[in-house]
This record gives C-alpha cells, structure tokens and sequence, in this order.
DNA sequence: CCCGTTGATGTCAGTTGCTGACATCAACGG
DNA sequence: CCGTTGATGTCAGCAACTGACATCAACGGG
C-alpha cells in the first residue's frame, strides 16, 4: 500500500490553474489548492516558494532550451539570428503542450500578481540569453539589447497566440513579429511602406 | 496648532526610501516605516496600495509625460522616432531628480520584489505607449513592437546610468542604446563591423 | 459664536501568505 | 528486525493587508 499518492507537485500544480481559472488569482487560498491535491498548505509552500510560483517553475528548463539554442546556433550567424533560433524553439515546446500553456497564458494574463512575475521569468531570460551572446563574442549593450528586443518579440508573439481567434501557429508569429521590429527599427515610416 | 506634520505621502516615501536601503526592503516592515514617517501602518496603506507601491507612485506622471511626447511629435516623424523623442523626455525627469533617481533605482535593483514591480510598470508605459502610436496610425503589431523595444532601450540605458561609474549623461546613454538597437536588428554580425 | 459636517488619522480585529521547529510513519537497507 | 530516511503533517507565529468604527481639529453655515 502506497503511503503517498505519486506527483505531488504535479497535483499542486493542476489543482491551482484549475482553482485559478475557475475562481480567480485573488479569490483562491493555498489552502483550498492543497485540499483539491490531497496535502496541506505547509506542503505547497515545501513545493513552490510562493503562490505565484506555481505556474513557473517550468521556466528554468526553458532557460536552459534558450541557452543551448543560442551556444549551438552557427558560427556565422548574427546576433539576432541565434536569438531567432531560441525563440523558435521555446515556441516549439509552448506548442507541443498547447493545450496546458495557452489556458495558463490566460490565466496569467488575467491577474496583475501572476503578470508580475511572468514578467520577471521574462527578464531572467532575457538576462540568460545575453549571458549566451556575450559568451559567442557579442559585447555589451548590443548583447543585452538584441536579448532584450528577442523577448519582446516573444512576448508579443506568444500574447497572439493566446489571445487570436482562430489560433495560429506560434512559429510562424514569431517569424512575423521579428520581421516587424526589423522593419520598424529600420525606421520605416508609418503610411508610407518603403 | 496643526493638528498633523503636511505631506503624509512624501515623509512615508522618504522613510520608505532610507530604511529600504539600509536594511534591504525584505528586512523592513510596514510599521517602521509608519514609525519613521510619524503615522501608523494603516495611513501607510491609506496612501499605497502596497508595501512595493511606494516606490512608484510617481509613475502614472511619467506614463502621462511619455504619451503627450509621442502625440506631439512631428507628423511625419517614423514611429520609433517619436518613440526616442518621449523616452528622451522621460530621461530628462529622472536626470533632474538624479539625487532621488539614482539611490531609488539602486534600491529596486537590489530586491526582487520591487523588480517585479518595476517591470509591470514599464510595461504599463510600453502599452500606453503603444496605445498612443496606434492613435498616430501607426498599425499593430508595429506599435505594440516599437514601443517594446522603445522600453527596452530605456531599460538599458537607465541600468548604465545607475550602474556606471562614473556616471554619464542618461540623454546620451538613451541615443547610443537606441543607435546600438538599430544596428543589432539591421542584422549585423558581431566580429564584422560594416 | 455655536454646532454639524468633513476628512485625515488612529484603533482593533480578522484573514491570508509564508516560515521555523518538531512530530509522524511507511519504506528501505543492512 | 531495527535504525535511517524522506515526504508529509501539525502547530505556533510574524507580517502584509483590509474592513469597521472611533476620534477630533478645522471649516463653514446659521
């Protein structure tokens, strides 16, 4: 007979994007999360450093995907090429899980709390994927900027994914977000194209 | 005989301020800074929302001043353009309160909290910014994307400004950071110059 | 000049997020 | 068979934050 059920973290996990969506960030305690798992509230706090956590902590293996991405991009490839290459392959893996990440995206969209932190992971990256430049020779600020600007891209990316009705493929908007800031920073003037 | 010390709001921010950076914001309570300022807790929340806010209450004046540097900018200025002359506008604040700005931006990056904070803030002036290119006829996802990286430059240059010693001109630092973004997004290679 | 209102502040009790210290007890290994 | 291990529970406590109500100088109409 097994003492524990298997997955804690897991169940944890499920249990608040659930709670999260159904009642709101705000209106759902560590408490009732713990019950719908099965644990206390003293074990979701052994699991997540806090409530927001939750939804996060899968954020340091996407670290590590965008980081490999940009050693293992080709020599000759720019700045912003590498960073493009990352970017596709942190989609990739948003798409896979499709139906987890999306409904998370809204969920976090939809508390100020949770955006914050979003928000932080985002700049830890951000942070991670300059690391990798500057590693492949790119000094700073051109390292910190082209990361800063890939996340952006990302960002904005990601944000259409969830929200655009129908979905469309998060590769191919991330491709067309970058092609935008391109443009934009090539100081393309607004009404006037070319 | 008054009956209360003036500007309540003022002597909580300044005592805010000072023990944040004595004692780190995580070692410091919302009572000693109630203390400090002469008032309680409560009032302290009367005025903030929370214990980060007080360090940021300032920022709806500069999302105000961002907006009506990209509404008036010259018609045919390119959207990045109006960008750089708003971001130029905001430098110019901070530069005049350099003695608050510079310890406060010390402050915030010292404590993962108030990074947070800081972030949802700058994305707050990212969308009020992009809400005003939009408003120029600027199409998304161009507006969403300039004002992001238009946020990201700022971000960077600010980091040097605190960060450098000696420290420069933040008016200067913001023009080499957005001339270092367009050229990292025009696709140069890093070892190549040209 | 008096009195009712106003508004900034104080007081107090309560909820929730989060932590440290210690207890429990099946599983595992020698 | 027993000692250790490790995931979990229990409990007490602090700090952030909130709602309800009290206070009382200042202000203004009568």
């Amino acid at each position: 007979m097994v003492r524990w059920q298997p997955d804690s973290r897991g169940r944890l996990e499920q249990a608040a994007l659930a709670l999260y969506a159904e009642n709101g960030f705000e209106n759902t305690t560590v408490a009732e999360i713990a019950a719908r798992a099965g644990l206390t509230e003293r074990t979701f706090f052994r699991y997540f450093a806090d409530k927001r956590e939750v939804l996060f902590w899968g954020a340091s293996a996407l670290q590590e995907l965008l980081v490999a991405a940009v050693t293992g991009a080709p020599k000759g490839a720019a700045p912003l090429e590498a960073v493009a290459l990352a970017l596709q392959a942190a989609g990739a893996v948003l798409e896979e899980r499709r139906d987890f990440s999306r409904p998370r995206q809204r969920v976090i969209a939809a508390s100020p709390e949770l955006r914050e932190r979003e928000l932080i992971k985002l700049a830890a990256l951000a942070a991670a994927l300059a690391d990798a430049l500057r590693q492949r020779g790119v000094p700073d600020p051109a390292a910190t900027l082209t990361a800063e600007a890939g996340i952006a891209v990302f960002r904005v990316a990601v944000e259409r994914w969830t929200t655009e009705t129908p979905p469309r493929d998060l590769a191919r908007l991330i491709g067309e977000s970058l092609d935008e800031l391109k443009a934009v920073t090539a100081g393309k003037s607004p009404p006037t194209p070319g």
